[in-house]
DNA sequence: CCTCTAACGGTATCGTGGTTCCGTTAGGAC
DNA sequence: GTCCTAACGGAACCACGATACCGTTAGAGG
């Protein structure tokens, strides 16, 4: 007897759900997301929905969840610039897509008003923040920037203009601010503004 | 007889309806915004709440026009790094105030669900970028900063980082964030990371 | 292959947010 | 002061999202 059941139609389910989740998302919005129409949209039953997950910031949530399970490989440019730019303009990628930029804005409004969904916020740039951030840490050895740089600040300044611009001024960010987002940084970077 | 009536009884409804709403938003988030409570707290009739506004986002949409009336003044420090400084202490102060800051995420919430509330954040920090701008043209008069130096953006830089602490890492800023984001700018501002 | 039960799905029901109706109030014109 | 009407407010009404119930399905163990 096993108490949990992962296999087969639960993970079907959750799967389809999730999809539907992240289209409606990308189409109408947080505010708009509803759970009846997820259901309609995945092919099951309402109920499943209701009960599997409940509030609308619940589905996102997982989905958040889901999503931070395939987190991007960092490369490595060799320069803190070349590799501030690879994460840049990875940012930079995702959020200009349509589905992506939609689903992301999305999350952060659910995040601004469900303590659950922002933890899980949270966890998933943590992780993605910690996965760039050695690239900080190469840069002190080489030389390049002076010891005691906080990485995992320096690579969420990265990010953070082309968030600013997605959610705030309403552009979508293209290449050139991505460039110009690593750019800023390194240079404040190597002069020690992000010692501490 | 007159088509409008803009004084006396309507002025004061839109008044407590929008000091109610704002104290909702701050408490509850956007997403558990309700127009009866709004209505009950203002102490105003629910019917005129739906007719007036009639949707949570064009009554967080009729807020921001109202908060962008009274604009905060520009200061002058005489150096580019004291006037970024002075601008990102002051975004810092807003984002970390308990109602203001709620009040700023649920509107930023708002707008990533709904064009009009969209359209009213954009003017509303076009204004304020506006009224800081003219801090860089000064330095480049001065020769601080190159020629060519997009004002507007070096301004939006500054807040960046405070924003997305805000949203994203759920941390309040501090003094300190604030003045690194200010150092930050200013190094890359004046290394002409910033032209174009 | 059979059993057992976790999980699914259709349907009926319930509650609450939103709308409509109509009488009341108050601010501007003369 | 009087009239006129824009705007307000209470109450009934409506619709739809959320829940509860219960029969059905399918996956894991023996």
């Amino acid at each position: 007897m096993a108490d949990v059941r992962p296999g087969g139609r639960t993970a079907r389910v959750r799967a389809s759900v999730l999809q539907a989740t992240g289209d409606l998302l990308a189409e109408h919005g947080f505010a708009h997301l509803d759970l009846a129409e997820v259901a309609r949209q995945a092919g099951v039953g309402r109920t499943t929905v209701y009960r599997r997950w409940g509030t609308t910031t619940a589905l996102v949530t997982d989905l958040l969840v889901d999503m931070a399970e395939q987190s991007l490989r960092r490369t490595d440019a060799g320069s803190l610039l070349g590799d501030l730019c690879g994460n840049a303009r990875l940012v930079q990628r995702t959020l200009s897509d349509p589905r992506q930029g939609a689903l992301f804005k999305a999350i952060i409004a659910a995040a601004t008003c469900d303590e659950q969904a922002a933890a899980a916020l949270r966890e998933f740039y943590r992780t993605r923040v910690a996965e760039w951030a050695p690239c900080v840490e190469l840069a002190i050895e080489r030389g390049e920037v002076p010891a005691g740089t906080d990485s995992h600040e320096v690579i969420r300044a990265v990010s953070a203009p082309l968030y600013y611009q997605l959610l705030i001024t309403g552009q979508i960010p293209g290449e050139a601010d991505a460039d110009r987002a690593a750019e800023v940084v390194c240079l404040a970077a190597r002069a020690g503004a992000f010692i501490g």
